[in-house]
DNA sequence: TCAGAATCTGACCGAGCGGTCAGGAACAAT
DNA sequence: ATTGTTCCTGACCGCTCGGTCAGATTCTGA
């Protein structure tokens, strides 16, 4: 029988500690006196303190991207608003596992699976936004989506692009009947 | 004459880099590289890493709090709304200046100072959310003022703290007519 | 029982951090 | 020219950080 136990609870402390005191300000020693483990045992378990937060986003992210995939290839309008929906649902999961990117390295947001997510989020809010005609809905949805998926809308460029934001419970507010 | 040109670009430059890197992932060593001084020097026009901030922060802080005090001494509804414009602008630059709170040491947070802060922010998102008997539109407030002012409700005490957020582009998103 | 793999640890390292300090350089007033 | 003040700096300090490593401990399968 494998022992994974301590691998898990690294990743439960960490994802807590990294959401409420950022990932810079979350040491290798704070989680591993969280844990009750040697500072040693978590390098024993992931190579870099980076390789835990890559640990900790990469579900959420694959699933943000096969959902993309697939809403691409759909143009039945009930399908796509359902695909729509599911996608913001998946957004905010991703983006409550990934309110600790704000804090790390610029060539950390630079590393290509980032890119693609930029790619994504950009068309997420564009394809929101379409849902209405009415402009505030439009740009409610890019403030709402833009804040809820880590993006911002350049003021100048109207580039988008990942940024520092922490809306964890974005879900609860965006969700009203659900509590 | 008195010499504050030096002082003034630190400010300049400690807020560009602080908005870019946030407060833990800039250094004095950075900032004093940018202005084009001694990290010394940085620590002789201020005593601690802690005071570029605190300067950068106090004058919309300032404004923030004056602007409650007025509104809450208002009962005619158009005056109040304009007020809240007005406070929900200030608070957009509020929250641009201080994009980088989120970044500060939780001891930093529990300063009484930012009680306060919290205390107007509560006020603030209640007050917003009211103007409109849509509960979407009560929801959306709060997400959105939520984001801007850099407070989140807690999901199940519903209590409001403040939170790390960055949602610069957020002036520009909410006032859609402004372009 | 025992060999080997998996898991864990304390001691240690170099780098970077915020902050201190004695003193140099520039400027103003006399 | 001198004195005092303001502004600035290099050298240094203690500390914390992420990361390494040799070896102890525990688990597993034959």
């Amino acid at each position: 029988m494998v022992r994974i136990r301590t691998r898990d609870e690294i990743l439960r402390v960490a994802a807590e500690l990294f959401t409420r005191y950022g990932f810079k300000g979350t040491s290798l020693h704070d989680i591993a006196a969280e844990v009750g483990c040697s500072k040693a045992t978590l390098l024993y378990h992931f190579a870099h303190k980076d390789a835990i937060l890559l640990a900790l986003v990469e579900p959420a992210r694959q699933s943000l991207i096969d959902l993309v995939a697939r809403l691409a290839g759909v143009d039945d309008k009930g399908v796509r608003d359902a695909a729509i929906d599911g996608f913001v649902d998946l957004v905010l999961r991703y983006r409550r596992e990934v309110a600790l990117i704000y804090d790390v390295t610029p060539q950390f947001l630079q590393e290509p699976a980032f890119d693609r997510v930029r790619e994504l989020t950009d068309a997420l809010v564009a394809g929101f936004a379409g849902r209405s005609a009415d402009p505030a809905d439009q740009t409610a949805a890019k403030v709402v989506l833009g804040g809820i998926a880590a993006v911002v809308i350049d003021d100048k460029t109207d580039a988008v692009e990942l940024r520092p934001a922490l809306v964890a419970v974005a879900r609860r507010a965006l969700i009203p009947g659900k509590d």
